[in-house]
DNA sequence: CAGGTAGCCTGTTAGC
DNA sequence: TGCTAACAGGCTACCT
């Protein structure tokens, strides 16, 4: 369940304790965990390198490397990435350990296996094929009301090359991350419902004024998210093992059958594009 | 190609 | 009360 503001908050949490240690050793209980390349050679690769200051692309962990190359690691649903004191009893479901030159360790802990790390060289190679072809930043300025409304199709007047329009939920296509790249099925909720648009809505018949709301409510959603620490529904925290605090500023995820803050009407929580998906039915059309 | 869905996995919750 | 089935969901693979 880590979004973009949640793996944010992992990055800049891991930084102070990451920059500038070396791995001393890396300890896998759980080979199955390192997506590539193969467990041997990425421990042999990893072993004596210094971590740089981490980054992170949508989703995604971006752990680099002195020397060129970078850790990758996507947490998908479960995973968990912090840095302890070896004396700190491990938890369940530890997989992966690195030991640091400090005597502290990186931890990853992931209780349905979903997440996991790459090890991408100075080449580039290794590369998760979903970190390739993601779309702009949900904060950065490539996510655009004009962006946006090109992505729902239908085209505008004058467009060269006018497209059909989307008939799949507007919902789907936010989740979708090579539109936007961080959204996850908990600020699509909380972005829909302050834009007022109804998450089954085809998407080609989001008109171009709602488009820009969707923009800048995913926008202050996502921004406030961050502020927060992200939020901790049930799994997540962060990289000093400390939960987000967003939790409450949720306005419709999480609160079926909770009056609406709008107007007093029951949220509903219905299967849209797949996933459990909280609204208000009379705010949101 | 667009769009829908099964599968991955295990702890929690709903329902009988 | 105690068991089982359904659910949770980011992403990929596969099917239509």
């Amino acid at each position: 369940m880590p979004e973009m503001p949640e793996v944010e908050t992992v990055r800049r949490t891991l930084a102070p304790h990451l920059t500038g240690r070396r791995v001393r050793r890396v300890e896998l209980l759980r080979p199955s965990q390192i997506r590539h390349p193969d467990p041997d050679t990425f421990v042999a690769a990893l072993e004596g390198r210094r971590f740089a200051a981490p980054g992170r692309r949508g989703k995604y962990l971006l752990l680099h490397l002195d020397g060129g190359g970078m850790l990758v690691s996507h947490l998908r649903m479960s995973g968990r990435l912090f840095v302890v004191d070896p004396r700190v009893p491990r938890e369940r479901h530890t997989h992966v350990v690195f030991h640091l030159d400090d005597g502290a360790e990186l931890r990853y802990q992931d209780m349905r296996t979903f997440g996991g790390f790459h090890l991408v060289d100075a080449d580039g190679r290794g590369l998760p094929p979903g970190l390739k072809g993601l779309g702009p930043e949900v904060l950065d300025a490539g996510w655009s009301a004009d962006y946006l409304s090109a992505c729902l199709g239908g085209g505008v007047d004058g467009d060269a090359h006018p497209r059909r329009p989307r008939r799949t939920a507007i919902k789907a296509l936010l989740l979708d991350q090579t539109i936007v790249a961080g959204l996850g099925n908990i600020y699509v909720d909380e972005t829909l419902f302050r834009a007022g648009v109804h998450p089954a809505r085809p998407a080609g018949a989001v008109t171009p004024a709602e488009a820009a709301g969707i923009v800048a409510a995913s926008r202050d959603v996502v921004s406030e998210a961050v502020a927060a620490n992200g939020t901790t529904f049930s799994l997540y925290f962060d990289g000093e093992g400390r939960r987000g605090d967003y939790y409450s500023q949720l306005r419709v995820f999480g609160r079926r059958g909770e009056p609406c803050f709008c107007c007093g009407t029951p949220i509903v929580k219905a299967r849209v594009a797949g996933r459990g998906t909280h609204f208000c039915p009379a705010c949101q059309t």
